[in-house]
DNA sequence: CATATGATCCGCT
DNA sequence: GCGGATCATATGA
């Protein structure tokens, strides 16, 4: 097995949040489907929660819907927003620790046709750009939340190819009113597939 | 029990 | 650029 389809480990994700986030760029994700069928994508933007950040649902200490986010690292958070969005996190730093880091954009690999179908759009930048985008492209939704990423079948992570710092753009968080000032949004410098930056663009990263 | 709000997306302008 | 969709969650009465 060679090293780029090998799961990342327990202690990848046993480190704080604003570590993790940037070096999950270039790792594959892979989702199992009930029939059997693989789809796959490459993870290219992420953002880092911690529980001292009051943008953060672990903010406010432990509750049933962020009981996942306070558990042992490398587990799936996932949640519902805005009546109609799913968004997946993986859990990061030490058990009891309310951390994770949230996947907002991935490049399609493996099951296009699968993606586009349950998105009702062809188009590839359409797909898993956006974490409600990613989540329902992938099929994630309440169901999975909890699910171990080092044992499931159902869902994982493997160690495909990280990003050089020196290609990493480093910027505020989107779609928060507080903690902007916190440089906690990763992704892949250039990459087609990084979800729309809102006005103001990103900081320019570690280069 | 009631209500305000949100780590979003889409379509229209 | 703006607002509607749509509902779980948290909070306060």
């Amino acid at each position: 097995m060679s090293r780029s389809t090998r799961r990342l480990p327990r202690s990848f994700f046993a480190r704080p949040s604003p570590e993790v986030g940037p070096d999950l760029l270039g790792r594959i994700l892979v989702r199992r489907l009930g029939d059997g069928r693989l789809l796959s994508a490459r993870i290219v933007e992420t953002e880092a929660y911690q529980e001292d950040d009051p943008a953060s649902h672990s903010y406010r200490g432990r509750t049933n819907r962020t009981e996942v986010m306070f558990g042992p690292p490398g587990h799936l958070y996932v949640y519902f927003t805005y009546g109609m969005h799913h968004c997946m996190n993986v859990v990061t730093g030490s058990d009891g620790e309310g951390s994770a880091v949230l996947l907002r954009a991935a490049e399609p690999l493996q099951g296009v046709e699968e993606m586009a179908r349950r998105r009702g759009t062809d188009h590839p930048r359409a797909l898993c750009s956006g974490p409600g985008r990613l989540c329902q492209a992938l099929g994630i939704a309440r169901q999975e939340n909890g699910l171990d990423l080092m044992r499931g079948q159902e869902l994982w992570l493997l160690e495909g190819s990280p990003v050089l710092p020196s290609g990493i753009d480093v910027g505020s968080r989107v779609g928060i009113r507080s903690g902007t000032e916190h440089p906690w949004r990763f992704s892949v410098h250039g990459d087609r597939f990084v979800s729309r930056v809102r006005a103001g663009g990103p900081v320019r990263g570690s280069r």
